[in-house]
RNA sequence: GCGGGGGUCGCCUAGCCUGGUAGGGCGUGGGAUUGCUAAUCCCAUGUCCGCAAGGACCCGUGGGUUCAAAUCCCACUCCCCGCGCCA
């Protein structure tokens, strides 16, 4: 969401952004719904002036004893006029915040032009792509054959791209966990653990309403939805709060399962658990000045990356082009992990700065003194691992010529084995 | 789930019974005055419209009654206390 004014004074700013990321967007509507509804806040405003001002005389005529059938009766045409001018009004209002909510987020600067993932920069690497003197194979066909992942039965209970993890690979999930909160901790990161479900308005603070579809799962008969990530729960926590400055910024490890429809994701990663309805994840939120979103945006990515040197996982960091990224983001950075059974990098991590988009929905301020006008912050988030995807990357790159995996260095004393 | 109490402009609080411009304190900022690590006083301190002057809105949310609602009525919601149920 934008500061009106913004909008009306800088529609090519927008118009710009819309092309960028190819998007359809009734701008001039929208606009035209901006002026509709000023115009209608002057008409009701000077009604309620008068309203006020006949009230006033009411009350001294009352108090003095004097006849006010007259006056009472001026009063009662106003009320009434007022009351239809105030229901288009709230239309009017209804239908601009409605059309402005579904807007996207500005880009920024460096994020390169283009239609989708095509466009996409690569902007580092690191390590070494493991070489292998036998034949690699897949996460599937590790799974299955040290007895790992049950598709099968999940197919049976839940459906497609829902899992049972089993075994090792279930110690390994918590221990990817308590390793990143550890690692977090270390930063000073504050670990909070979110709900599960949210009502409408903190998800629709989070992300854009029509993209709910694709993507959130909805409660039947409860005004609650099951989160895609933490970073729902976690933007919509201070919700109509003003911060106090000093605190800036504050560092959020979020920890929680994911729910994902993947809807319009049919054929792809179809099978394992790369792309899955549920999974656990730590993430990076950052509620930050906004001078100072840019560099925490760049902290967050080196963050990142300094978890998967320790886990010793080769990557390579993308910049997503402006069609590819989400509405919500101004700058987004992938991190994409080798997977040594698909000979590819693959996506695992994504770290973005919303700007004030997110807090402009969400009324989330800041301000230094608390006679200051208070102002919108920043807020940023990333993952810092995602299990599965992680779990995939661990389980091809360090599987050995026997058929097993050799768990990475910093993660053993979670698992308490140094192979699987 | 039942019963009781509560939600007021950053924080605390008055006002609600008996409808008529939301008052005070704290904190913070600015100013005035005064010889002293301070006190006292004044102003400012939510949102929206407006270039401004100015105006409107704001008492948990949404309805209703009324010329007029923080105040009366209804519904919902959240918090606190007690009881019940429960991993």
């Amino acid at each position: 969401m934008f500061d009106p004014k913004l909008i009306r004074d800088n529609p090519d700013k927008i118009r710009n952004m819309l092309e960028a990321r190819d998007v359809d967007f009734p701008l001039d509507e929208l606009i035209k719904l901006d002026k509709e509804r000023r115009e209608l806040i002057i008409k009701t405003d000077e009604l309620r002036k008068t309203r006020n001002q006949i009230s006033i005389e009411v009350a001294k005529k009352k108090k003095s004893n004097e006849d006010s059938t007259s006056i009472m009766e001026q009063m009662r045409s106003v009320s009434d006029e007022l009351q239809r001018l105030e229901e288009t009004q709230i239309r009017a209002e209804d239908s601009y915040k409605k059309l402005s909510l579904t807007l996207p987020n500005l880009i920024h600067e460096s994020v390169p032009t283009g239609k989708d993932e095509t466009a996409n920069k690569e902007i580092k690497k690191w390590g070494n792509i493991p070489t292998f003197d036998f034949k690699v194979r897949d996460h599937i066909d590790l799974t299955q054959s040290l007895d790992l992942v049950d598709l099968e039965r999940a197919a049976k209970t839940a459906g497609a791209r829902f899992y049972y993890l089993k075994n090792q690979l279930v110690r390994l999930n918590q221990s990817l966990i308590q390793f990143a909160l550890d690692f977090l901790s270390e930063k000073n990161y504050t670990p909070i653990q979110t709900p599960y479900m949210i009502n409408k308005s903190s998800m629709e603070g989070a992300i854009i309403a029509h993209d709910f579809e694709d993507v959130i799962y909805k409660v039947e008969g409860e005004d609650l939805y099951l989160i895609g990530t933490s970073e729902h729960a976690v933007a919509s926590m201070h919700s109509d709060e003003i911060i106090e400055g000093k605190i800036l910024p504050l560092r959020y490890a979020g920890v929680s399962p994911c729910f994902r429809k993947e809807a319009g994701a049919h054929g792809r990663d179809q099978k394992g658990i790369f792309r899955v309805h549920q999974f656990e994840k730590v993430e990076q939120f950052v509620f930050s000045r906004p001078e100072e979103s840019w560099s925490e945006h760049e902290k967050m990515l080196l963050t990142v990356e300094e978890f998967y040197q320790k886990i010793g996982l080769p990557y390579r960091v993308m910049l997503l082009s402006s069609g590819d990224m989400g509405k919500v983001s101004a700058k987004t950075y992938d991190l994409e992990a080798w997977m040594a059974g698909q000979n590819n990098y693959r996506e695992i991590i994504s770290c973005s700065n919303c700007l004030d988009f997110q807090a402009r929905r969400l009324k989330i301020r800041f301000r230094d003194k608390t006679n200051e006008q208070p102002q919108y912050l920043h807020t940023l988030n990333s993952t810092l691992v995602a299990t599965t995807r992680t779990m995939v990357a661990i389980l091809e790159n360090f599987q050995t010529k026997d058929g097993h995996i050799s768990i990475p260095k910093v993660l053993q004393k979670y698992v308490g084995a140094s192979t699987i």
